[in-house]
DNA sequence: TTACGACTTCAAGTCAACTTGAGGTCAACC
DNA sequence: GGTTGACCTCAAGTTGACTTGAAGTCGTAA
């Protein structure tokens, strides 16, 4: 058998010890078995811990992440649910870039005070009022 | 006089009567005055909400964001930092454009198995290898 | 005059996602 | 046979960002 212990997933997917613990308390992950007390994992957990790591700097909860994956370990979601996901990532996407084009404009303004640079403050209004058309619909 | 009582400033921009209480317990806003015990708000307080808000969404933690502003209430970063700010921001940009296009793949591509896909496996590689090479940078 | 609505304080509670600490197990090496 | 080192459990603690609840204060309108 080619079973990990959990130092070899640490090393090699980047997650703590206690972390996997928790994931698996929480029924994110699961052991494959044990040597004595020992967790022994199966090598697809680092590809499993590669899509909750991922899902996780998307801004996804665990429990959404668990959502993801069928009783099989199968990445399970309707196409539909997908593309509403993508969606979603999409316009934080775009949110983003607002605050980086913000960013970029404060750190080149020559104006002494940004809050009164007009240019400034459209940049402003604009990203709050797209964010809040977001949230309201 | 134009104070703006909580109330408004809630309806203006969106933030809730208790964090708006939150925020200037912590120092990250504050009350012109009180009529009473009511506090009474000047108008740019809409606007630091509004940078607030938007960064909140950015990413950026709220003891991050009251750096942002100096005493006067002026929003101050060296033009460094701004840019290194907005550096990070991009860095996630991409990360979330990788998530959103695995998501994509997920949603149209007609394998059994997506943890089976080369083509997934390979874009979810590269998403965390790119990533964890930017944490040990 | 009493009732209402919009505010107030302050302490405590909540939630997610872990981390920490104390005390225990176990195989392997000196 | 004693000591590492790597693991284990379980309960409790932590952090950030608020929210909630109980009890109180005001101004105004019926």
């Amino acid at each position: 058998m080619d079973l990990l212990d959990i130092g070899e997933v640490v090393r090699r997917s980047g997650v703590k010890a206690s972390a996997l613990r928790y994931y698996e308390e929480i029924g994110l992950v699961r052991s494959a078995s044990r040597i004595g007390l020992r967790r022994q994992y199966e090598p697809q957990v680092l590809t499993r811990l590669a899509v909750i790591t991922l899902a996780k700097s998307g801004g996804f909860s665990l429990t959404e992440i668990a959502q993801m994956f069928d009783a099989s370990g199968q990445l399970r979601i309707s196409r539909k649910a997908m593309h509403a996901r993508a969606d979603e990532v999409e316009t934080q996407i775009q949110e983003l870039m607002a605050l980086r084009d913000m960013l970029r404009h404060v750190a080149e303004c020559p104006a002494p005070s940004h809050l009164q640079c007009p240019s400034f403050v459209k940049l402003l209004k604009s990203a709050v009022a797209q964010k809040r058309a977001v949230l309201s619909s």
